[in-house]
RNA sequence: GCCCCCGUAGCUCAGUGGAUAGAGCAUCGGACUUCUAAUCCGCAGGUCGCAGGUUCGAAUCCUGCCGGGGGCGCCA
């Protein structure tokens, strides 16, 4: 029995109480999903619901009593055989092995399917993450985001929505411009400019963008005015910066959908449309030469600009427009992740959602996410992109691997910095638990692989009621609480307890692993108990996989 | 000054009002002449930053303070 099969028994369960009188409570009391959860500690059973300390106030009665009302009703039902009140009034619940056991067959015929749910089903998301600046390689921060939002949007997959992965790409502006004459002034072989980009990545970029004239039989651009110089700078510096992101990226497992330039808003007339649209709304104002969105009237703490009195468009007015399109091309939900250093932009986005007659939170949300940390000695290391003191996706990969760099980065909650120590890094980092949880799938696999070969098939035979050691109710336990995980993982929009689960999941596996044996001794026969083990094996080897995929995050056969 | 995040075991961190607050790493002591010892078992380790409040119940919610990080542009 699974725990969405127990959620939805005793929800039934409740409504007979209620239709027959025993309970005092209108259906409308009822909670739409009776919560099910692990109890914290073994001792209290398989599972445990708090659901008569929930009813006990609105049915006027003290929630042990309404417990006790319900425990007669829950042991009757099949596969229970133990109920019991405790404390303030849990409902503790033990299945009895046969019934436990059957999951194992559930997960393994389910396969890469089990742990989908469909709570989100319907929502079409569009999910924007990493979003760097084209100005240089993705440093260590926007890799953070990589690892998360891609982690997230596979997990609203899972829990049913249509996600688009989106790259925001800041063509746009005067960032660009510094970068241009940055490559422009190194072309030259002079200094980079006070306010432009001085790292090493500049000079390479700087040639790669003479070599492809070259390559393309143009002149150089040396050789060009000042003016044009700078612009083939601009454009195929934008564009090598543009395909070598995208590159890393990919190396890193983490695949857009779309990948949307800023430039292409301006020069498509897109801002202009979603001015004119605000304008119509009655949202802008003309002062100091500038034109105004008056955010304030939306909760934003002051007004803001979105074409300066120089004529040009200020940031937000990219942001505008941006928005308006994804909305247009259908997305109900617009999610933008970004770093806890922009979290000032929210009140001012969600205003201008609110000014677009949309509702700020639901088709508008943003995810803010702490910065990346990076320590060496125990003294924290100042990143620059000035002075070329970056520290890249690649650095980061090279020294880890990309599965340890993902599930690193992907187990903590975003609301915490990461402090990454550089010298830990550049040492096998044993203390990963990645290698603990993909140790355990190699496990998983090897038994599997030892059992074929000693004839134990899982097609001869299943009795889950020979699975009743403590460790084997533990480990069922733990793989059936993995579709919940993943729509709360989903639903909060926190991945990490994604990985958080299959460390517990993987400690569950492999205390069992210690105490019960899968493959028959030397000549000894081989019999159910065999086959059954080796179904709660594969199951296992199953959800480890799902959730690892989740992450990422590969599944290694053998380590 | 205002806004956001964090403060939990020696370290890194889980724990969206529930039971005796957990895990990994580190330390110490055990377990492989049979499915992977990258594992398992045991010992030890805590005023959940501090002080109030809310209630049957608070690490979790509210208020104030302390400490750390980030943000408050006609920059992008």
């Amino acid at each position: 029995m699974t725990p969405a099969e127990l959620s939805a028994a005793l929800r039934a369960l409740l409504t007979d109480a209620v239709d027959d009188g025993t309970l005092p409570l209108s259906p409308a009391d009822l909670p739409a999903t009776v919560t099910v959860e692990r109890p914290r500690s073994r001792e209290h059973g398989d599972w445990a619901t708090n659901v008569a300390m929930q009813l006990g106030k609105k049915a006027g009665m003290s929630p042990r009593a309404l417990a006790e009302l319900l425990q007669a009703r829950l042991l009757a039902l099949p596969g229970v055989s133990a109920v019991e009140v405790a404390g303030p009034g849990f409902l503790n619940i033990t299945l009895d092995a046969a019934a436990a056991g059957e999951l194992a067959r559930t997960v393994v015929e389910a396969g890469t399917g089990f742990g989908r749910n469909e709570t989100l089903a319907g929502q079409r998301i569009n999910l924007e993450f990493v979003s760097a600046n084209p100005t240089g390689p993705i440093h260590i921060g926007g890799v953070r985001w990589a690892a998360v939002g891609d982690s997230l949007a596979r997990m609203l997959e899972a829990s049913g929505a249509q996600v688009t992965r989106e790259y925001y790409f800041n063509d746009h502006g005067a960032q660009i411009d510094r970068f241009a004459r940055s490559l422009l002034a190194r072309a030259k072989g002079e200094e980079a400019p006070e306010d432009g980009y001085g790292g090493q990545y500049i000079s390479e970029i700087a040639e790669a963008v003479t070599e492809r004239r070259r390559a393309e039989g143009l002149p150089a651009p040396l050789t060009l005015p000042q003016d044009e110089a700078q612009e083939v700078f601009r454009a195929v510096g934008v564009d090598l910066m543009f395909t070598e992101i995208k590159e890393r990226l990919h190396q890193f497992g983490v695949d857009f959908d779309v990948y949307f330039h800023e430039d292409s808003l301006h020069s498509s007339g897109a801002v202009e449309r979603a001015v004119a649209r605000l304008r119509e709304l009655g949202h802008i104002f003309e002062a100091e030469g500038a034109t105004w969105l008056r955010t304030t009237d939306f909760g934003d703490d002051k007004d803001r600009v979105i074409l300066k009195s120089d004529g040009h468009a200020a940031y937000i007015a990219g942001d505008l427009a941006y928005y308006l399109d994804k909305r247009e091309r259908g997305f109900d939900r617009v999610i933008i992740m970004l770093g806890a250093d922009h979290h000032g932009y929210i009140g001012r986005m969600m205003a201008m959602c609110a000014a677009f007659g949309d509702t700020p939170h639901v088709n508008l949300e943003i995810l803010i996410g702490q910065l990346v940390n990076l320590v060496r000695e125990g003294q924290p290391v100042r990143m620059s992109k000035r002075a070329g003191t970056v520290v890249t996706i690649d650095d980061l990969v090279d020294a880890v691997g990309v599965d340890a760099a993902r599930y690193s980065l992907a187990r903590s909650s975003t609301d915490s910095m990461i402090d990454l120590d550089l010298d830990l890094l550049t040492r096998a980092s044993n203390e990963n638990p990645v290698f603990y949880v993909q140790y355990a799938h190699a496990r998983t696999v090897s038994v599997g692989r030892n059992a074929g070969e000693l004839g134990v098939s899982r097609a001869d035979g299943f009795d889950p009621a020979l699975l009743d050691h403590t460790t084997e109710s533990t480990l069922l336990a733990a793989l059936g609480e993995f579709g919940r995980v993943v729509a709360q993982a989903a639903e909060l929009r926190e991945p990490h307890r994604v990985a958080r689960y299959l460390e517990e999941l993987a400690g569950a596996y492999h205390k069992w692993y210690d105490q019960r044996r899968v493959t028959p001794f030397g000549d000894e026969q081989v019999t159910d108990t065999h086959r059954t083990r080796l179904w709660l094996n594969d199951a296992t080897r199953q959800v480890l996989a799902n959730g690892l995929g989740l992450l990422g995050v590969s599944a290694p056969e053998r380590m």
